[in-house]
DNA sequence: CTTGAAAAATTTAAGAA
DNA sequence: TTCTTAAATTTTTCAAG
């Protein structure tokens, strides 16, 4: 079987360069890392094999391609039965604007992350999410002004 | 030069597909969007000159890699100066475990998403936070504890 | 845009450390 | 095992049309 082995350095090296570059070619990968094109293939097609990798995502410079706004909203339930929970998540799943959502301890439910034309057409989702299904919740919506620090992976030094 | 044409469907469907996949292969990239490698490398070579890409990122599946725990903190300053956001903002950029970072509208200033090996070493950075420089900050730390909804990309459709 | 040829990268297989 | 080398296949890139 190909299970449960710790990842060395070089296992380690290919998923931090394919964090930071996910269209790096393995022979530029291999010769970062170095080894032999072939030893870092077949090291990169094992990691994915056994799910190292959730995907490959390319990220849109947004304000480039169309007119927009991105909000944060904190969710909280008025009932918190199971049927409760999986309702909303229901709901969320079914809304393709909705393009990040969280289940959190503490004050507050649920974070999502809803990117829209324009607040006319997230007040809709506001609403649908709020009115439809027989749960209730309430909804706390703050604009994203500024992105300080855009997702580019994590730093695999400090999780080690 | 090589500005401000509007994006027809070709070019559209490229950014959703790399949204979707960004280590495709430009022939199969060709394929699915009906157009001949060159043409399609082409268009793809001109939307990166022209920013429209902004990273290629692999996502790694964190749960096979190491122990951790991920955070979202709503964070309110106490002062409001230009000064503080940018004391602030500095702050954030220089510890790697927060891996993004928002200026949002209502009743916080900021949204921080952090990665940390366990709880202990998420006080220090909380304390790191809300001690370091001369601003004074509030924080609310809310625990992930079930991603419902990764993000991969947002719906193209929903903004043209 | 398309075709088609040259250059580069990926993949496979054989054998060494 | 995991690596390296080297050959076969596939992809990328470029130059015309």
């Amino acid at each position: 079987m190909s299970e449960e082995k710790t990842l060395d350095k070089y296992d380690r090296k290919i998923l931090a360069k394919l964090q930071e570059d996910a269209r790096i070619t393995n022979q530029k990968l291999a010769e970062e890392i170095n080894l032999s094109p072939s030893a870092c293939l077949q090291r990169l097609r094992r990691l994915e094999q056994e799910g190292y990798f959730n995907s490959y995502n390319a990220k849109l410079n947004l304000d480039r391609i169309a007119r927009h706004i991105s909000c944060i909203a904190t969710i909280t339930l008025k009932n918190h039965a199971q049927e409760d929970f999986d309702a909303f998540e229901k709901m969320v799943e079914e809304i393709p604007e909705i393009v990040e959502c969280y289940t959190v301890s503490g004050e507050f439910d649920f974070f999502l992350k809803v990117v829209c034309p324009d607040m006319a057409h997230y007040l809709k989702i506001n609403d649908q999410l709020v009115r439809s299904g027989n749960y209730t919740v309430t909804i706390q919506t703050h604009v994203i002004m500024k992105e300080n620090k855009a997702f580019r992976g994590v730093n695999l030094e400090s999780l080690f």
